[in-house]
DNA sequence: CCATTATGTAATCATCGATTACATTTGGAG
DNA sequence: CTCCAAATGTAATCGATGATTACATAATGG
């Protein structure tokens, strides 16, 4: 093994135990010709460990700052330069998966008919729902208001409120064309939207195993019960 | 400063820091007459420990092992005496939640006539409500399921089945007497607690000032989104 | 070209859950 | 009553984490 064969071996050892990349180049002071190549400076590492943290949720794993630090190759203390602390990474990281939220909602409601308000606010909750029960670790993150302060992230905080005035506009529309039995508008929409955040989080929270529904039966399952809150609500 | 008060203010340093109570007496090495006075052995430690879990919860505060430990006036590792690890005192914690809740629902369904097996579903319903939103931490703790295993809470699981049968009583008796819409009763009993424990978590995880829902509106939003519900799947 | 700023590293702290070896108390067998 | 074993608490220690500080290196713009 050459001089150069143990060091690399030395480095591996020290990424694999700390993730750390040590500042020393090999040769070459100044590698112009491969800007790819990992410098000291790390390229944006802020938007990589972003993905990090979104990729460890998703594992199931707790997300940690030095985790993520390790995925991206970097000191554990590297992240503390682009986020103040983990709360402000954990913002970030539900900043993105809210934005992915919406646009996949926002995307089903496009397939749905213009013309038929209930139509669409079923596909809203199917949406919403088929989303929660995929995504569960971010869909955990953007609703639980555990990891960060409230408000800390401007984009969840807008795009939630979007998604609100979304229902809201559908609610009136249904309204205006006398789908709906007598009932208060906003009562309906926070009732509908307690329903599906309910039963996203039983499932997240792994309570239907205790309600005997099998794994494969509870998309059915939010489907019958977004469709009977429906019948309840609509004009018989 | 007498050589017992440097000793008593030793001791009192080392309390404020970390909250261990010394075994040595000040003096007596066996005082019979006071069988309350702390000795080596603490009485019931496993008890106090669950309380002072209890109540750090309750005050918003992380659960850690070594605060109740310190709460206990008891050694950090003294904890792992009684409860394995960290989940099995959540896991403890938990299941003296759940027999509380259990106890206030029951309570409440006991002043709802029998007869009357919807109104029996309401109270259920706003029982379960109000309790979850009085005692948010304690709620969190045993319907997470993020604190512990599974089903490592006997008590827990066993209250739960219990209310769950509860419910399955009381929609059946509904439909026997012809009360319901025609509809999947199953359905209708997952729809009804998906809403409440939607409901609560949206109360929980900070959800309403989004919804524009001020603190005192909330006990009032609670019974008009049940009511809503309950009109949904009544026969009209 | 150089200085200012941005970004990463190294070292260090306090806290936490957990484990181990040791100390003290308690309770029962003889 | 005595003595020993089991139960219970303490002390010391480990590894991981979030966080802070001083320092090193790169990037940028006048």
């Amino acid at each position: 093994m050459s001089v150069n064969g143990v060091i690399a071996a030395y480095i591996h050892v020290r990424v694999m135990l700390e993730g750390r990349m040590p500042a020393r180049q090999t040769s070459r002071p100044r590698a112009r010709q491969t800007p790819k190549a990992r410098s000291y400076h790390h390229g944006d590492l802020r938007r990589v460990l972003i993905d990090a943290a979104l990729q460890l949720a998703a594992e199931g794993a707790e997300v940690s700052v030095r985790e993520a630090a390790r995925r991206a190759a970097v000191s554990p203390g590297a992240p503390f330069r682009h986020f103040p602390n983990r709360d402000a990474l954990m913002a970030a990281v539900a900043g993105e998966a809210q934005r992915r939220f919406r646009a996949e909602i926002e995307g089903a409601m496009g397939e749905a008919p213009v013309a038929d308000p209930l139509g669409r606010f079923r596909a809203f909750g199917l949406a919403y729902l088929r989303w929660a029960m995929r995504n569960p670790a971010h869909f955990e993150i953007i609703s639980t208001g555990r990891y960060f302060a409230h408000g800390s992230s401007a984009e969840l905080t807008r795009d939630n409120a979007e998604l609100i005035a979304l229902t809201e506009r559908i609610l009136a529309e249904a309204a205006e064309q006398g789908l709906l039995r007598p009932a208060d508008l906003k009562r309906i929409q926070i009732a509908g939207r307690a329903l599906v955040y309910g039963f996203a989080r039983m499932n997240l929270d792994g309570h239907f195993p205790r309600w005997g529904v099998e794994e494969g039966e509870i998309e059915r399952m939010a489907e019958g019960v977004i469709d009977l809150f429906i019948a309840g609500i609509a004009k018989p």
